[in-house]
DNA sequence: CCAATAAAAGACATAAAAGTCTTTTATTGG
DNA sequence: CCAATAAAAGACTTTTATGTCTTTTATTGG
């Protein structure tokens, strides 16, 4: 194989995953925000958008929508930028995703019927809706205020150099 | 809300599933094929299409990619069509997600780092790594085979009226 | 009040996924 | 051989996701 082809090859494996990049890039975002918000200090979107290893403008827009859903606070002006009120920093993963994409996730069909039925099921349906499950305890399991620590011991990370 | 609102709601909430659509309605197609092939019947491109409700042409392509790859024969003209050789009702689910998409599902990070890493591990490496197998485990246990007996039954079905 | 700051809002640009159509090639039965 | 058939190939369009830039609005400290 030549070695064009071979990056073609590379490329052919980039595609397909779980969360779309505005919600990876969100959560990756709130989990930064709520860590320092534990400390008192607000965030702007240059820096989070470092931290997070995210394109800026984007996370922007992003976090604007967020805001507007009430899932993240923010202040306009100098010492402004973003944060968490107690309550939010208790929101789960699966709210992010919700906010942004909705319940399709946890609720639709693997094989794409129009919805999930346990009378006309697909033929994965019972693996598939354990599956669904997992995904869903795991993300309303996970608190965005509980990742602080093990960030803080670099036991974690949001970026990769 | 206002009536285009609670369209605009509703619309929200068409998004983001774990499978693209190529996917899901190739799985659809070799199910069909698979069950097809068992009683030594060819299947053209329109009936496929209609019996998993996918876009004709577009199911088309995608046949015409797996087909490349091995994953499903045919046979051009009159009496022709898709089938599958013995060897190829054995192949899992899995196989057909990474003919189409690459390991990205299987071995990419949740959050989207630039890869899975146990050394430099995301927030939720441990929960998401746990979800990822099990995802794997179900696709590879899946063989395009072994659904066509549930199908006639009419124990599960590819479409939805 | 004012200048500086930072998010909100909205318009715009690019890339990727999804879907369609036309032409070519292989196969078949007559 | 020939006409009909059906997939392969390739070009194309549309839609959605992703990403960028510019202008407006709110807040602050001096
Ligand atoms: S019907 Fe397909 S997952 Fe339930
Ligand atoms: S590092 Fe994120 S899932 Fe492994």
């Amino acid at each position: 194989m030549s070695f064009i082809g071979f990056l073609f090859f590379i490329f052919a494996f980039v595609k397909e995953m779980i969360f779309s990049k505005t919600v990876e890039y969100a959560i990756r975002a709130m989990i930064f925000i709520a860590q320092k918000s534990k400390k008192g200090i607000k965030v702007g979107i240059k820096e989070i958008a470092k931290a997070t290893d995210a394109p800026e403008y984007f996370i922007g827009k992003i976090l604007q929508d967020l805001s507007r859903k009430g899932l993240v606070q923010s202040l306009k002006g100098p010492t402004g930028g973003f944060y968490l009120e107690e309550e939010s920093s208790n929101c789960s993963l699966a709210d992010i995703v919700k906010a942004i994409d909705g319940n399709k996730l946890f609720t639709g069909c693997g094989l794409g019927l129009k919805s999930c039925s346990e009378i006309k099921p697909c033929p994965i349906h019972n693996e598939f809706k354990k599956v669904r499950e997992d995904i869903y305890n795991m993300l309303e399991d996970a608190r965005i205020g509980e990742f602080s620590k093990k960030l803080e011991k670099k036991l974690t990370f949001l970026r990769r150099k």
